[in-house]
DNA sequence: GTCTATATCGGGATAGAC
DNA sequence: GTCTATCCCGATATAGAC
């Protein structure tokens, strides 16, 4: 094995098991002696491939993002109608978080943080392509007819996304409260809400009344 | 003034300034040096009054899980019919979570934080209470027929604070993405919501038909 | 009950051999 | 590029005077 790619390789191992420590204690409850330990090197051989700690930590912050980039693209060509795909853009969703979910909840964790200037930059190089490209699909949607046109697409995007995020986020707790029955399975989770977003984003046709 | 209430008062004085930083960076980034500086006493009086970091920290927690005990008993009681009672609930709920902003964070940091045995101790002494509170008064509206009775109330409820956490949460970034109106208004947020979520809950009168 | 001074430990980061 | 050994500082926590 050459130098150079063993190089790389160490690195690499070094930067994966931060992101590990990281996302799951925080960034002050972990030590460069604790990565050192659980990734197999010495603590000299890390401040080696990063300057500080800090560094190390905003390129595990950054590895994240860029995993996280991922395709809402499938619902933008999914197949069948509105709804079907909307549907599988939240399961898809819900479905990668859980799947990357080391890379989400370090974001997740940046977002509760919220240290000064970090959102800003959160939701401009990690948000806000996925969030617009959301917007004009939903836009899209109302354009066809699907869904109502007098609904902000803006709103109802944060309105898809903030219903994924919470269950992400809350798994843990809600399934210690009495009577949840989705409490870990996703998927019952997003056909319940998507009865009601359904019938909530329709058309007004015959106009119901109130009761 | 007797020495025993300078001393209570001293001990609150701590308290308070302890949740306030734990609120603000998390419990690692706050060493018992900045709350004894901030709170303008000796770093030896803290531990006089706690016998350690660890525990000062789990009252700061509980003093907050106390306070946000709060009542969703306006919704219990409130006027109007169930829209109304169920808005008022939202705004209320949100509106109480930016004025105990530092309590709802000390919470939030500790559902995102994720330790062991964390989330069934948050589950049953925090939440559970008004959960089921909550749970009962949307079966309630089913029952008196204003919500669709084939909805799962303890879902309704989950999505009902769903929203308004997240929104809570996600209110920095939101307003740095683009088109966002409800960024920093909170009864646009809720009455943008309602308009989604009354209409997806009604009872179906007259069978709508997908387009 | 409150302080100053101190003990002790673990943190991030560096030096220098290999 | 990787290691061992070390520096230096700030952290929690304690001792003991007042």
């Amino acid at each position: 094995m050459p130098p150079s790619s063993r190089n790389e390789e160490t690195l690499h191992h070094i930067l994966d098991t931060a992101m590990d420590l990281f996302a799951r204690d925080g960034f002050d409850s972990i030590s460069m002696s604790a990565i050192a330990e659980a990734a197999g090197v010495s603590k000299a051989n890390i401040f080696h491939h990063f300057k500080s700690k800090d560094e190390l930590y905003i390129q595990s912050l950054r590895r994240a993002c860029d995993a996280s980039h991922s395709s809402l693209e499938a619902m933008a060509n999914g197949e069948g109608d509105a709804w079907q795909r909307i549907e599988g853009f939240l399961r898809a969703h819900l479905h990668q978080m859980f799947q990357q979910s080391r890379d989400s909840r370090l974001i997740l964790r940046e977002v509760v943080e919220n240290r000064p200037g970090t959102a800003q930059r959160l939701a401009q190089d990690v948000f806000r392509n996925n969030f617009n490209r959301l917007v004009a699909i939903i836009a899209e949607c109302q354009r066809s007819g699907a869904l109502r046109s007098t609904l902000d697409p803006v709103f109802v995007s944060t309105l898809l996304l903030g219903t994924n995020v919470f269950f992400f986020q809350s798994q843990e707790i809600l399934q210690h409260l009495e009577g949840v029955d989705f409490g870990n399975d996703p998927d019952r989770y997003v056909r319940q809400f998507m009865d009601i977003f359904q019938h909530g984003t329709l058309p007004i046709e015959n106009s119901q009344e109130e009761v």
